[in-house]
DNA sequence: AAACTGACTTCTC
DNA sequence: GGAGAAGCCAGTT
């Protein structure tokens, strides 16, 4: 593959949009299922470039360690708010991954 | 084409 | 478990 059909963004765009309501992904899950394990930094940038919250929930997706990282419409405030509505179980300011991470399996 | 940046992850202390 | 440093990937300038 020379010339990869999409760029990482599209592919990273289309896995968020599979994540399931009340679950949670980590940038590095994603990343591996984009089809490039370790990318988890270039999937960041795709969730900030965001160009359709409404398409892309993008809060559903935190870190490895279930810590609420940026959020490009109010802030991890507000993502946290977003996901417990959802049903995904907290640990403080973290996510419970072990209750809620997605698994696309 | 090269260098820099960034919503990350992992290792070690 | 927390703080610091190094490494990786894709996109942007």
């Amino acid at each position: 593959m020379t010339t990869p059909p999409q760029t990482f963004q599209q592919k990273v765009y289309a896995l968020a949009k599979q994540i399931p309501k009340g679950k949670v992904a980590t940038y590095g899950q994603l990343a591996k299922m984009a089809g490039s394990p370790g990318a988890s930094r270039a999937v960041g940038m795709c969730m900030k470039n965001n160009p359709d919250a409404k398409t892309i929930p993008c809060h559903r997706v935190v870190s490895s360690t279930g810590a609420l990282t940026g959020y490009a419409f109010g802030g991890t405030s507000v993502k946290k708010e977003k996901l417990i509505k959802e049903g995904v179980a907290f640990s403080g300011d973290k996510a419970n991954l072990t209750l809620s991470q997605w698994q696309s399996n």
